[in-house]
RNA sequence: GUCACAGUGGCUCAGUUGGAUAGAGCAACGGUCUUCUAAACCGUAGGUCGUGAGUUCAAAUCUCACCUGUGACACCA
């Protein structure tokens, strides 16, 4: 039932004249504490058309309309204040809840459209650093919101496995690797050869030639540096695939930036074609003046291809392949002229679709105030941070909950779990700097903290020899449970706008506030005793587990029973 | 210089479409485990919402200007 929908029916009889159910539905509010009421409507509105004051109105509309369907409506001050019937909303929400279990908040808006999202991206033969866990978890979440809405995400890892690096990887490798080294440990022993080959390439520069002729042999098909390339790129997959099994994300596609080497030539073709390519300083570009942005480079002036070329190239290739309703790119703030620029040459080409493009940005994360860079060897290792937050997680069971089974999983769970949540909760546009007691923190506003109140919940379903039923009075009409109710009820609205917004952080802030709301009732509030309302504060409780669950599973974050 | 993003208590951040006394968490101080997991709960203290003007019955929220920080600005991705 749609308890707003009862607060405008029992308004509307005495304002149809000023205000349309359109616009009482805009109007109407919710206040900022219970006490106040449930829903507000402000009365400021009708104050220039009545030609009374505000508090006035607020009075003579209490007296005038149907009260019944509500446990009280009273004026405060300019607001006409509704309480609701709790017992109705109590027992609608719970059934609702429980019924549904996992499937509560399931909405289908997206009828099933294909909805590409370009997430992660790592470098071959680099490593996974903090600033790609951004990309993955946002990605990944999104991709989880988007499959809950009705939509069919199709999560690609566009991986960096093609350039001139690789010229260089081959040289430096050739001079100074070994086999075994990168079988011991790829990411390493590569990145190393890289680093050095940068080092040595200063004194001697013909080092550079080297690498470019290396890279072209790769290009024209060389059975030697295309083994080597291959075999780079499959050891580093290795390696990142630890740690994205660590973090739970998997992906439906690995085809990166080598996946689109023979589809180029055709977006030049095209471009051509439609005379949009224009020669400037040697290279070729398209202009993009009429929409005030920088032109596109398409061709350097030595004829290589450009990341541009590429994100065309994969634009058309993902709209043909997959005839997405939309497209998603999870990359940096930094690039955002990039994706307009990407966005302007499509309309330019006459694909309309182009508008069904999202570049979904997010913040940087600093050290110490400065850029993360893996050429100035300021690098967060991702892998490092997950195992540090995980030995601070196993560390915390031995203290607090030594008896507990499975501690290596539920120090994994928590500690992965900790890392994920805290990249989550704050507005993805927040730059942030890197802090490790932060990041693994385990209490107060924290991913733990989340998966600690539903462990608590869980432990009183466990204890409980009774379990609730359906056919019983679910109703609850004490204050302490009140709160909790209003906040599962919202569930599906904050679903919504996390989809809305492309904001995995509505959901975490939300889990918040609903943890905070039933650690509160826990600590007030005994709920295994054998009194006539135990089996309605069963059901809550087992609906906050349902729920809590749920939007930690919306965030990539796992639910221990015990923890 | 141009564009983008940001500026809210000591620190990190909330604040749906403008609305009722600006909310949390950390840190500080004090209290709560013989009873469902104290990774919790309760309380105290701490704020010119960057600055100035404007729109409005009403501005942290909208508009403009300015200040500060970060990032991007043609042959990297």
């Amino acid at each position: 039932m749609d308890f707003k929908q009862q607060v405008i029916a029992a308004l509307e009889p005495t304002v149809s004249e000023f205000l349309s159910k359109e616009a009482l539905m805009n109007v109407i509010e919710v206040p900022k504490s219970s006490d106040l009421g449930d829903y507000a409507f402000p009365t400021f509105q009708l104050a220039k058309s009545l030609h009374k004051a505000p508090q006035q109105i607020a009075l003579d509309l209490v007296a005038k309309i149907d009260q019944t369907a509500f446990e009280k409506v009273v004026a405060t001050g300019p607001y006409v204040n509704f309480f609701l019937n709790k017992q109705t909303f109590s027992e609608e929400t719970l059934k609702t809840i429980l019924k549904a279990d996992q499937n509560y908040g399931d909405q289908d808006l997206g009828h099933g459209g294909n909805v590409p999202i370009d997430m992660s991206s790592p470098n071959i033969a680099k490593p996974i650093s903090m600033g790609h866990l951004r990309s993955t978890v946002i990605g990944n979440a999104i991709a989880k919101i988007l499959t809950k809405t009705g939509y069919h995400p199709i999560k690609i890892n566009h991986l960096g496995d093609w350039g001139t690096q690789f010229g260089k990887l081959i040289v430096a490798y050739k001079k100074w690797g070994s086999e075994a080294a990168v079988r011991e440990d790829p990411i390493t022993n590569l990145l190393n050869y890289y680093v050095r080959f940068h080092k040595e390439d200063v004194a001697h520069p013909e080092l550079d030639d080297e690498a470019r002729a290396w890279f072209k042999k790769l290009e024209d098909g060389d059975q030697e540096a295309t083994d080597l390339w291959q075999w780079f790129r499959s050891e580093s997959l290795k390696e990142f695939q630890k740690i994205y099994q660590m973090l739970g994300v998997e992906f439906d596609s690995f085809n990166g930036e080598a996946f689109y080497n023979d589809k180029m030539a055709e977006v030049i073709d095209l471009l051509k074609a439609k005379n949009l390519l224009h020669e400037s300083q040697g290279a070729e570009i398209v202009d993009l003046e009429k929409y005030g942005l920088n032109p596109a480079l398409i061709q350097k002036s030595d004829g290589a291809t450009l990341y541009m070329t590429r994100d065309l190239a994969a634009a058309i290739y993902r709209k043909r392949t997959y005839h997405f309703v939309q497209s998603l790119y999870v990359v940096g703030n930094e690039q955002s002229e990039h994706f307009q620029q990407l966005k302007a040459v499509l309309k330019e080409m006459g694909y309309n679709w182009a508008d069904q493009i999202v570049h979904i940005p997010f913040g940087l994360i600093t050290e110490n105030g400065k850029k993360l860079s893996t050429r100035q060897g300021r690098v967060i290792l991702l892998e490092e941070v997950l195992n540090d937050a995980i030995r601070l997680a196993k560390a915390q069971i031995k203290e607090k909950n030594p008896d507990l089974p499975n501690q290596d999983k539920v120090a994994k769970e928590v500690g992965v779990g900790a890392v994920i949540f805290h990249d989550l909760k704050n507005d993805r546009m927040d730059n942030f700097d890197f802090n490790l007691e932060e990041v693994v923190r385990f209490e107060g506003e924290t991913g733990p903290y989340v998966q600690y109140t539903n462990a608590r919940a869980q432990s009183i379903l466990r204890k409980s020899s009774l379990s609730y039923t359906l056919d019983d009075a679910l109703a609850l009409t004490d204050d302490a449970a009140w709160d909790i109710l209003k906040l599962l009820a919202d569930y599906p609205e904050v679903i919504q706008r996390a989809l809305k917004l492309y904001e995995p952080s509505v959901i975490a802030k939300y889990s918040l506030r609903l943890a905070k709301q039933f650690n509160k009732y826990y600590a007030h509030t005994r709920i295994l005793v054998d009194d006539p309302q135990l089996n309605a504060r069963l059901s809550l409780v087992k609906s906050v587990t349902i729920v809590l669950e749920n939007a930690l599973s919306l965030l990539g974050v796992a639910s221990p029973q015990e923890m």
